[in-house]
DNA sequence: CGCCACTCTGTGACTATGTCACCCAGCAGC
DNA sequence: GCTGCTGGGTGACATAGTCACAGAGTGGCG
């Protein structure tokens, strides 16, 4: 149960669907929700699990990504304050196990709600439903995307379209405070093509590395056609 | 509108939806569906198109691929009689682009329902909400494991287990027909590759190939560990 | 300060996969 | 039998992933 006005004002500021619903499911919502704050590196839904609960984000974020046998993984997507994990929703809604694994990346507050609750609410609520199939085709996007970078861009395209979207994202800093294999698990690559890329890009002058971090002098050397990921 | 009795029983069969919903939604369903033929090749939707239907196909089979500027290709999934797209579902409920190709692999026999009624229906049946739930689902975690596999699977383990997969399909018939070229496409690979993979299970004794058709003679050694695709 | 443990980075050799350029084989229509 | 088309074979090269290991920065601690 939600009863704080600030904490409510916060909800409606994030949720639009909140904003848009009816009086009365803006009442249940409030009253079956509760709030959590989870730790950094907290793992959400492991893969072949169940969700037995959907999160909406308020504060921090988290990233959905899938493990190979190998130790390689690739991100997926990550979800931001006003979204919520999709997979789970769609897990939720027929009960099959999540397929991929979800980690909190800061630490992270979040509105859950229960199961059966969402159920529930998807017949009651046309702002509801929207904001599920949102969030969804959302995400079924952000998936079709990464397959298509992986399959048919080359990776060298792909890691300068993350340098430059990380760049821009942070407000165009000097540094980008980065590691290759962090960049890796990004990617869906593994640390030592990295490496190499990086050294490649350094020698053309786009950028200088250093422990941790990466210096872009040029972006435009960068050679990125534009933001894949 | 659907008043043939032999055709709605056709329907009641193939959808498990129709069967458990209540009187009205049933017959609101036959009201408004229409039934569609589509010939073998038929685009049914390409990438970045919008969707202004639902199609459920009673018969025949379609395929859902992702197509690459470089002309690759790779088969992210496909429905046959009984199921439906459900990218398509997601696209229709949140109103964005279809993010992949669909074409009839086979001529198609489908009923279909235009957007609007897929989303009121939502609100009202509950049987219809799993139907499209479960299709989401499913098909997601179909897009994860092609992800999956394309990543972290090698590619000859993937070749051995769609051999196997299509060969069990077929009631273990002697001959598969197909062509390197459709092998490529469904894995997301290229001939070339194909075609050296299979040389080398030919030199191994699990198969013999012929022009358009693969003869299994030992699947033990295809060294499949179990179906990926 | 000097040592140590740890993480991050650099590199070479090798394998797997994709691309390109061709050529050749099987098959159908004329 | 010619011809054209589709499917298949192959070598050379490019890109990407794996493995093994060396070395460089960093922080804690005696």
């Amino acid at each position: 149960m939600i009863q704080d006005p600030q904490q409510r004002a916060r909800l409606l500021e994030h949720f639009a669907f909140l904003r848009t619903a009816e009086r009365d499911f803006r009442e249940a919502f409030f009253d079956r929700a509760v709030t959590a704050r989870l730790p950094a590196g907290h793992i959400i839904c492991h893969d072949g699990g169940s969700c037995a609960q959907l999160a909406l984000a308020l504060a921090g974020t988290a990233r959905i990504y899938k493990l190979g046998e190998n130790g390689r993984e690739v991100t997926l997507y990550r979800i931001g304050p006003g979204e919520s994990c999709v997979v789970t929703a769609a897990c939720i809604l027929s009960a099959r196990p999540f397929p991929a694994f979800a980690v909190c990346e800061t630490a992270i507050e979040a509105v859950v709600v229960g199961a059966a609750d969402v159920r529930r609410w998807m017949a009651a609520s046309a702002p509801w439903r929207e904001f599920v199939f949102g969030l969804v085709a959302e995400r079924l996007g952000e998936v079709f995307g990464v397959l298509d970078a992986i399959l048919f861009k080359p990776l060298d395209q792909r890691l300068a379209a993350l340098l430059l979207h990380r760049w821009q994202a942070a407000g165009r800093p000097a540094m980008l405070h980065t590691t290759h294999q962090a960049l890796a698990v990004e990617l869906g690559s593994s640390r030592e093509v990295i490496t190499r890329l990086l050294g490649e890009l350094e020698g053309r002058g786009a950028l200088r590395t250093g422990r941790g971090r990466i210096e872009l002098l040029d972006p435009g050397l960068l050679g990125a056609r534009d933001t894949i990921d």
